[in-house]
DNA sequence: GTCTATACACCGATAGAC
DNA sequence: GTCTATCGGTGTATAGAC
């Protein structure tokens, strides 16, 4: 088994319990492996693995959820389609963002800066999608912040309330949200 | 020392690490108290002074966030003075907000019901100042449902960002999203 | 009420056999 | 590479003196 193997099976025990709540002891159950074994593929331990699972995160991001936003569709059938794969990835909105859970508690000082790149490139794609589509620069990026927000809060509020239809309505204005008033 | 003076010396340590995080010597550390006396007032535990904290906060939420609600200001008068207050009570958007924390992990299970309550009487506080301001009954609840998610995210993205302008961004507008079109 | 001392489980991490 | 065994430390919780 390789490393790349063994990521996507620490993920879902990171997203589930957070930095602090991913025991090694879950860590291992996950993966099927020995303690020990899980310090062969990450002599750097915990803190390792959180590395690795925050860097898949950020590459699947890039190349899952905004890989619709730099194709040749139409602006609000590319948001239509993220949109979608954000609705299965956060399973309608019951899977908690790992980067909402690695920015408190002693994580926070620990994943700053991988947090923050990742928010960041988020934030840049929906821009290029709202530029493209005509809406002016300034108004572009407070759009394309307001998405993502919205988005964080939606999860909060889905899994807090037990109400998945919150995550939903959110998802469905997202096109109008970063493009109200222009080439809808 | 009474049991309420201790609670609030709880607070900080929960909000701040979450339920994972708030180990007994932080908290033996927070109140000045050894362990086993954290036990004398709480004999349940971890469990009973978070549960503590989270009634102590509902409370606050009630009589000092929601309190302008209820007065008789104007809707949007009361509204600027929620935003005030909440802006002191998440420290510029750099709080994490303790309903958020303890809906994932391990504290997810055990605190549902009252964080549920907490979010909702939040909710219906704003319900009840849309409706005084004409709005429409079913539009009402999803502006408030709305607002208490647009706080929660922009939470997420100040942190995550480390940029308070987005935190202050969305409380200034809090009127306006609630009220837009009646009132203002 | 507050303390010291302690019980026992689990934490993250490592050594070394295979 | 994966394992068993184990380390030192810390976790929550309790007993019992004062």
């Amino acid at each position: 088994m390789s490393k790349d193997d063994v990521i996507p099976k620490l993920v879902g025990v990171f997203r589930q319990y957070g930095y602090e709540g991913a025991t090694l002891s879950r860590l291992s159950k996950a993966t099927g492996l020995g303690r020990a074994s899980l310090y062969h593929y990450f002599p750097q331990g915990k803190e390792g693995m959180a590395t690795a699972v925050l860097g898949y995160l950020n590459q699947g991001l890039n190349e899952h959820l905004l890989a619709p936003l730099q194709s040749d569709l139409p602006p609000e059938a590319s948001l239509c389609e993220m949109a979608r794969r954000i609705d299965r990835f956060y399973a309608q909105g019951n899977q908690a963002c790992l980067l909402a859970l690695l920015s408190t508690g002693e994580a926070q000082n620990l994943f700053v800066r991988q947090v923050q790149t990742a928010l960041k490139q988020w934030i840049e794609g929906l821009v290029a999608v709202a530029l493209e589509a005509g809406v002016a620069p300034e108004i572009a990026r407070e759009r394309a912040e307001d998405v993502v927000l919205q988005i964080q809060g939606a999860l909060v509020l889905t899994r807090g309330l037990n109400d998945p239809s919150i995550f939903q309505r959110v998802l469905n204005r997202l096109p109008e949200l970063l493009l109200e008033g222009k080439a809808c």
